[in-house]
Formats: C-alpha cells, structure tokens, sequence
DNA sequence: ACGATTCATCTTACGTCGTAAGAAAGGACC
DNA sequence: GGTCCTTTCTTACGACGTAAGATGAATCGT
C-alpha cells in the first residue's frame, strides 16, 4: 500500500474551522494563511481556491462566531421560520422578556468567552456577516412581542450590540504586577490617584474569567440589568 | 546658502501626531512604520530611536487618544491634583453627578469620533496606557462624591467604558446598497426577516456621522441615558 | 584646537507576510 | 488514450517589521 493515506479535501468549512483553532490557540496575529494551511496539511496558496482573500477568512471568522452565537441562544427555532419564540407553544407573556432577552445575552457572551479574539475582529471588519441578522430578528421579534416600539427595539440592538462587543478587556486592571512597572511606580500611582487606591482595596478581585482580569460575568451581568431595566421603562409608551 | 533646510528633529511626540495623522487619513492598516516615516520626511528605522516597537507605537497612539479625551473633558481640573471637582469651588450637588458623567462621556464620544480606529486600537492591545486611569479617577472621585459605594463606581468604570469602547460601527445597516447585494438578495433577506424589514421602513436613519451609519449620537445618548439612570438607583444603598 | 565620545539618522539585509501567475496532479467523460 | 475540469502546488514579487551596523553631526575633555 502507498504510504499516503488520502487527504480529505479543502473546504470553506474546513479552512475556518482551522482558522478558528489557530485563533484560539495562538491568537488572531497567528492566523496567517500559511499557519492556517499547515493546520490543514496543505499549502497557503490552496486555500485561495475557497476563500478570496484573507480579509474574508477573517469574515469567515467572525460569521463562525454569530453562527455559534446563534447555536447557543436560538437552538432548533429558527429554520422552522423567522420568528422563533413568538410562534412557538408557550407564548412568553410580555412581562418576562427580560429573561429571554438576558438568557441569550448571556449565552452569546459565553461564546464570545471561547474566542476571546472575536471582539477585536469584529471592531476591526466593515461588514457585519449576514447571519447576523437573525439573532437581531430574533431579539426585535421578543420585543415588539413585548409591546415595544421598532424605534426603542432598533436601540436595543444598538445597546446591548455594544455592551456585547464592549468587552472591556483588561480596561481596568488594578494590579498589574507581571509587567515593567515596579514598586515606587505602583506607589506614585497610588498616591496620584487616591480613589483608585480605595478602589482597588476595596473590591476582591477573585474571580478571573479570559476575558481579561476585569471583565467577570458579575460585571457583565449588572450592566446588562441595568440596560434591560432601563428599555423595560419603554414598553408601551411610544 | 545650502540648498537643504534644516529638518526639526524627530521626536516620540511628532512620530505619534504623525502616526495620528496617518491613521485619521488612511486608517489603521496605513500605520506602517515607512508609512510614518515618510509623513515626517525620513527614514522608517529612525523610529526606533524612539519607539521600541510598532506594537509601542500603537500603544503610543491610544495615549494620545486618551490624552485628548483628558483635555477635553477634564480641562485644566487635574494638573493641580488628583481630585478635580470634588474640591473645586463649586461642589457639585450630588443630585446632578448625572450631569457631570454625561457631559464627560459625550466629550469622550467626541474625541472617538475624531479617530474612528480608536475602538479597535484598544480592543487588540493588551495593555491601557496609565493616563487611562487620570480619567477613571476622575469618574470614581465624582461618584463617591455623589454617595456611591466603590463597588458601583468600579461597576460603572465598566458600564462605561465598555459603552464608549462599544462602538457598534456599521453593526446594523438596512440598507448596505453599495457592496456586491444584489436585489434579489435584498427581497429574500426582507422575506427571511420580517421585523427587520419592519424596522428598517419604521426608522428613520438621516443622520449618519462618522463611525458607521447606524450608531448616531441619539443612539449614543439613549444607552448613556440608560446607564445612568440605572446607576443613579444604587446611590446610597449599599 | 582636536581627537574621542555620544547622539541621531540612514543603509543594507533578512525573514515573513499576502497573493499574482501559472504549472502540475488527479478524476471524469468521450 | 486523449481531452477537459477541478483542485492543489511551485515559484516569485513587493511590502512589512526590524536586526546590525555604518555614517554624519554635535559635544566634550584636555
């Protein structure tokens, strides 16, 4: 028998899929088409015959992100038709969209937790993939269920879009003893900026999830209380 | 008389405008250390006679960023120490700290807009630059002034920050006309889409200003108002 | 005044990147 | 077997970041 066992073939799927683990493994500065093609056992140039460019592997990229975002928070609901929880047996009354709405927050951030590189690829490409569009489908749909206006539905997606992408990675890090700074630097900083200091001495910072030290899932969550909160003082009144 | 002028020397300052400048022109890809070079009329390794790196000169620009949001928003309050308001003539009620917030976050909104490769600038680098905290001090001070606990006020430093950072450029644009959609696309994305469609006829989008079409200044205003109402509600009670 | 020293800038070169152009290795079909 | 697609690879080019060190200009000790 030949040595060579046959390769599977190339694919779109295949190529991001890689593009993704190398991601993930190695950061988005590592995902080069020829690193992306030695994952595969192939050569850079082959990977041309399915992706134009590199500019639309990193689409690729973020596409395979809202996929699995929608995987997360839209399971089994939405290639029955467009609208998924309206339709569906048991009619969320108005008053809990909050949870639905908070549930597949929660959901896409968790995987946003798995591609920690995602949110800076976002911010970096023009074009927002076109499966996008149905997890905000999805999210106008609860709402205008809900009783809220298009207009305040439309800033929903603006707000918590944001506080999604916002991760604030590393924003704030009191602590940060494993770079250049020393001792006297930590201290003239505690001395220019007093509250800071009673800041960082008063809040425990155990919890560290990948999101840089800062961003915990406590954080995210108030904030997306107080956002859901806010729009929830909307439903009905315009 | 020689034919050539003398040139003004380099500097990290004039590299970092330079770079500035580059980056307002032609965006973020442009910023090449040649690139950099050529707009201060010498060669690219004379850079690193001053910046270390590209990745210290992409931090250099964050600074600058954030440098100006300090002047703009923190105007003249903190060379004379930490606490800016807090201790200035007139004591801020604590009624209005709302007020004092608002008006910061829209003057750093403001400074974002200039330099629309800001947001992506933060979100790949590891690191904020330490004039960050000049502003997060200044937000903490003036909550704590207004009854908050340290905790709330660490919470609103994300609730914020992550707000600004959270662009949302070009994250929802009903009608992308200009790239390669043709219109039959555009009818089954209508069809597959319905409340979108619905929202896209219901919402009005004239003002498009300069970090993507959708995220508008009122759009901005609506989430900051959001935030800050919600914040205003743990005031004294923890 | 003048060689030595330090500072600031430039020259050259190397490895890596994205990718254009087209050759080569299969299969499929006649 | 020959012809034609489909898929993969080879080679090559220009741009990038930057290491190593040469070159000119300023400063200084004596």
């Amino acid at each position: 028998m030949p040595a060579r066992t046959a390769k599977t073939p190339l694919s779109r799927e295949r190529i991001l899929a890689a593009a993704t683990a190398v991601a993930d493994a190695e950061g988005l500065a590592a995902v080069t088409m020829r690193r992306v093609a030695e994952a595969l056992d192939c050569e850079a140039m082959s990977l041309y015959y399915y992706v134009k460019d590199k500019s639309q592997l990193l689409s690729g990229l973020v596409e395979t992100v809202i996929d699995q975002i929608i995987a997360e928070t839209l399971a089994g609901a939405d290639q029955s038709g467009p609208q998924e929880l309206s339709q569906s047996g048991s009619n969320p009354s108005t008053a809990d969209w909050r949870e639905v709405v908070r549930t597949r927050c929660l959901g896409a951030r968790k995987v946003m937790l798995r591609h920690p590189w995602a949110p800076s690829l976002v911010a970096g490409t023009a074009v927002v993939p076109p499966n996008t569009y149905l997890v905000f489908e999805a999210l106008v749909g609860t709402m205008i269920e809900a009783g809220f206006s298009y207009e305040t539905a439309h800033r929903a997606i603006h707000s918590l879009g944001s506080m999604l992408m916002g991760f604030t990675q590393e924003i704030f890090e009191p602590d940060a003893a494993d770079d250049g700074t020393t001792a006297e630097e930590m201290a003239a900083m505690a001395a220019a900026f007093p509250h800071l200091g009673a800041l960082a001495g008063s809040v425990t910072h155990d919890q560290t999830d990948s999101l840089g030290v800062c961003d915990t899932q406590s954080e995210f969550e108030f904030t997306l209380n107080l956002v859901l909160n806010g729009l929830d003082g909307f439903r009905g009144n315009d």
